[in-house]
DNA sequence: CGGCGAGTTGATGTATGTCAAACAGCGTGG
DNA sequence: CCACGCTGTTTGACATACATCAACTCGCCG
C-alpha cells in the first residue's frame, strides 16, 4: 500500500511496552484527562500498546472490534466509501484522539494509519464496565465526542460550500494552528512557520472532498503566489499565517 | 422570513403547559430516556416548555444562550455560515432530538425552526449539575451525541462525494424512513409511500450543498421518471422504496 | 388588482472532474 | 553503478455537473 522504510513483516505485531501513565505523552488530553487515583489504575490494568506502520488497517467499516483505545503516537484517518469506490475521509485523529464507538461494537467506517501510529488500548469489556462507574471517564468522553461533533460540522460547511482553494487553505490553517499549540515556545506571531504534511496529496483529496490533481493544482498555484513554500511535498512553511487565513473563507 | 398562517406577535412568546413526563411524546427517545424516579423528577421540576413559530431563531451561533433542551414537535435546522453568505445546513433535528451542548454556553452554530416547534427547555445549570449527578442522563447524552456524529459523518460522505441526484434519493429515503418508522401500523413493504417535506426547496438545497434551482431540477427529473410522486411542493410520494433507494448511491 | 415568496424552467458560465502523459524519488537487483 | 519498477506528484487537454443569471408561473394575501 504504501513504501516506507519500515519492517514490512505482515503481521502488524503488537509490541507490548507498559508506559506509566504519569509519564503518557497524551495524558492530559485523551479519555483519562479527568481521572487520576483508582480511575487512572483501573484503566491503566487494562491497557495495552499496540503499533501499526502507516497504510495498516486499524478497523475495517462493518466489522465488529474488541478494542477501544487512544491514539499516542502517529495520525489515524477514518474513511466511509460508497460502494461503487468513491471514499471520503470523515475524520482525521491525532495522539489523545479516540477510536472507536463504547456502546457501539460494529464500527461504522474504517480507521487506517495514516502515519505509522502508536495506540492505547483497550478492550471493549472492561472498559464499557469502568465507564459506567467512572463519571469522570464518562465526562471527558462526552466532552470529547461534543468536540468531534462539532468539527465534523465545521467539516460539513467545507464540503458543501467552500471551493478548492478555500478547503485547502482551511486544512493547512488547521494543521498550522494543531503545530502552533504543539510547539511550546512562544514563537514571535509573524515568523514563517513551518510543518510537516501527515498525508500525501491523495489523502488531502480524500479528506477535502477533491481529487488530487485539484489539490496538487491548487498547492502549486498557492506556492507560486507566495501564500505557501515547500520543496519536499510532504511538508510546508507559511511565510504569512494571515495571508493564509485569508485564503480560508473565515 | 416565512409567511404561514400563525401569530406574529414578534414576541417568541413562551407558553408554558406543564405536560406530565409519563405522557410526553418522546419519553423514549429524548435525554431523559434512561431516567426514571427521582431523576426523571429532578429533570421535571427544571422544565419549561416554549413554542417557536417556522422560521423562527432559536438560538444564533456565538451567542451564549441559558438553556439547553428537547424537541417535542417540529424540526429544527442547525445552519453555520461564512461571512460572505455562504450557508450550509450541518445539522437538521427531530422531535426527541436535543439542542444545546451541555459544557459549552455559546452556541456554534445557529439554530432555527424549520416548521412549528416545540421545545421542552431546561436551565443549562441546573441541568448540567444534574448531569453530573445522574449517569443515567449522561450515558443517554453520549449515546445521542455518538449517533449524532455517525449521522454528520454520513453526510460528509453526501457532501464529498455524492451526485446531486444521489443526495436528493438520500434525503427523501431518510425522511422515509423516518416516516415509516413513525407510522405504528405494520404497512405492507411495497406500498406506495407518502409523507411530507419539512423543508422548502431553499432549505434542501441548504442542507445538501445545492443550489435551490439543481434541487428543483432535479426533483421534478425523478418525478418524470416516476421515482417519485407529487403535486404539492410540500409533499412526496414514493411508489418503489427500493427505486429510489437505488438512486441513493449506497 | 398588485405584490410577494416559492417553485420551475431556460440559457450560459465555470470550477472541478476525468483521462493521459511525463517526471521525481527511492528502493531493488542485476 | 546503473537500469528498473513502483509510488507519489505535477502538468496538460478536454468534458461535464452544477452554479449563475434571468424570466416566468402559481398561489396567497392584503
Amino acid at each position: 500500500m504504501r513504501a516506507l522504510a519500515m519492517p514490512q513483516d505482515g503481521s502488524g505485531a503488537p509490541r507490548f511496552s507498559h508506559v506509566a501513565c504519569g509519564d503518557c505523552p497524551i495524558r492530559e488530553r485523551a479519555v483519562c484527562a479527568y481521572c487520576d487515583g483508582d480511575a487512572l489504575d483501573a484503566l491503566s490494568a487494562i491497557k495495552t500498546y499496540r503499533e501499526y506502520p502507516a497504510g495498516r488497517d486499524i478497523l475495517a467499516a462493518g466489522e465488529v472490534s474488541p478494542m477501544v483505545g487512544s491514539i499516542v503516537r502517529g495520525v489515524v484517518k477514518l474513511t466511509k466509501s460508497l460502494p461503487d469506490g468513491r471514499a471520503q475521509m470523515v475524520g482525521l485523529l491525532f495522539p489523545g484522539d479516540f477510536v472507536g464507538h463504547p456502546g457501539r461494537a460494529e464500527a461504522a467506517y474504517d480507521a487506517t494509519a495514516a502515519t505509522e501510529v502508536q495506540l492505547c488500548l483497550f478492550q471493549r469489556q472492561p472498559f464499557e464496565t469502568l465507564l459506567r462507574e467512572t463519571p469522570q471517564l464518562e465526562k471527558r468522553l462526552l466532552d470529547m465526542t461534543l468536540t468531534e461533533l462539532d468539527a465534523a460540522r465545521e467539516w460539513l460547511l467545507l464540503l458543501g460550500r467552500k471551493t478548492a482553494r478555500e478547503r485547502i487553505a482551511t486544512f493547512l490553517m488547521a494543521l498550522a494552528g494543531r503545530a502552533r499549540r504543539a510547539a511550546p515556545a512562544g514563537l514571535p506571531d509573524g515568523a514563517p512557520f513551518c510543518f510537516p504534511l501527515p498525508l500525501t496529496r491523495g489523502e488531502m483529496a480524500e479528506y477535502l472532498g477533491l481529487t488530487i490533481e485539484t489539490v496538487s493544482r491548487h498547492m502549486t498555484r498557492l506556492r507560486a503566489e507566495g501564500v505557501l513554500a515547500f520543496s519536499d511535498a510532504r511538508s510546508v512553511s507559511v511565510p504569512d499565517l494571515a495571508a493564509l487565513a485569508a485564503e480560508a473563507g473565515d
